[in-house]
DNA sequence: CCACAACCTGACCATTCGGTCAACATAATT
DNA sequence: AATTATGTTGACCGAATGGTCAGGTTGTGG
């Protein structure tokens, strides 16, 4: 049984690889087309000549146009989650927010397609995700925004209204993914170097963290 | 010679009302349309219907699918840069960036459409109006950077770097308008109420004023 | 080595879309 | 009233797109 459960596990460690590597290909190049073009813009010709394949591979590994944009879709959600994580254990709102603000301007720098997809996926009404609005964003949602009423009750910032806090940090944070076009043609049309990045974020961590009275 | 001006233009009247209004219905169409959909998932039959016109009727007034676009990207961008007005002649950033950002709040509420069009038009790279960007954009930022560092140096507000101060107000703004179902499914699926767009402006304004220091 | 399953792909198809056009209707001009 | 200019529209077309499929190749287990 065990010997049995290794080696298949040995033998279709080859196929999983072809799999998981085709898989990985696919999504990367879906989600920069997705995010270039938008999702009735994009092609699956133009996904399949991104990845390098022939268009036929990719409805073998997606069925459908939609279900690789979900998959896409989904990806992204999972990164913005798991920002989160610095804003849980935080002693109060310097450290809490302070680091959020740095993770979520992290990601917009490291994965602007993926951002941008969101976007998108949002202003069209929110068609393939709308469940995961309604359920995993609302509770994580919830959860945060206690956390900053608790900092708020403890005297620990000033009484801002949670809900729109949030909003505004995301709207900051993902403003320089979404609109990187618009900021870098204001750049002299380059990207923002390694002190532009951190110049950006300071400046938003400064005005926030003074706006809500923790500095 | 001014009666016959005068009767050419009396007897023009008729044609370029009818003209002003089809343009206006079809404009107006393509804006939601263009918004709900984005350019590519947009179809001339689907604005069409919207304008309760036969297709064809779009292409006597807009050669192609593209100019039309442009012209509604034009529009919304006229409008933004009318906003800036209330910026200009404020005696200092309470007053000015006070009133810029219930300017821009307000036009996030009644023209929603509008913004997602400009989002979704920078965010695929800007194709349509990058020359925009490169002349009219970048003066109006670089006129208003000068305000804001000159109220700096005058000592009116702390030192924040103005671009990226401008960069968050628009972030914040337009989150409301692009961001709206997203923010809409948030609040038990209803759309914001007076007093809740009220205490949006509010909470944008108390945060950013305070975080610049004039609090 | 054989048989089975997973993977690959060129060719093809039905549908949809942007755009055209000829014929017609209405308004303006002479 | 006749003529011209402007506005209207159903029918049509070529091109592009999402998706299918049969037949092939490669890996896997016995």
């Amino acid at each position: 049984m065990n010997e049995n459960a290794q080696v298949s596990r040995i033998s279709k460690g080859r196929r999983t690889e072809i799999r998981r590597e085709n898989e990985r290909v696919i999504l990367d190049a879906a989600e920069k087309v997705f995010a270039e073009a938008g999702f009735g813009g994009a092609t699956m010709q133009l996904i399949a000549d991104m990845a390098g394949l022939p268009k036929a591979n990719l409805h073998y590994y997606f069925p459908t146009k939609e279900a690789l944009y979900r998959q896409v879709v989904r990806n992204i959600f999972e990164i913005w989650l798991h920002a989160a994580d610095s804003f849980d254990d935080a002693p109060g709102p310097v450290e809490g927010i302070g680091r959020y603000i740095e993770a979520k301007m992290d990601i917009s720098r490291r994965h602007p397609h993926g951002s941008k997809v969101w976007a998108s996926e949002v202003m069209h009404g929110a068609p393939v995700i709308q469940d995961y609005l309604e359920t995993t964003l609302r509770d994580w949602t919830a959860g945060r925004m206690a956390v900053i009423q608790r900092w708020i009750d403890e005297g620990k910032m000033a009484p801002v209204d949670p809900r729109h806090l949030l909003y505004m940090l995301w709207a900051m944070t993902q403003h320089y993914a979404d609109f990187g076009h618009q900021i870098e043609t204001l750049n002299h049309g380059r990207p923002l170097s390694d002190a532009q990045w951190h110049e950006a974020t300071e400046t938003v961590k400064t005005v926030i963290l003074r706006g809500i009275g923790v500095i």
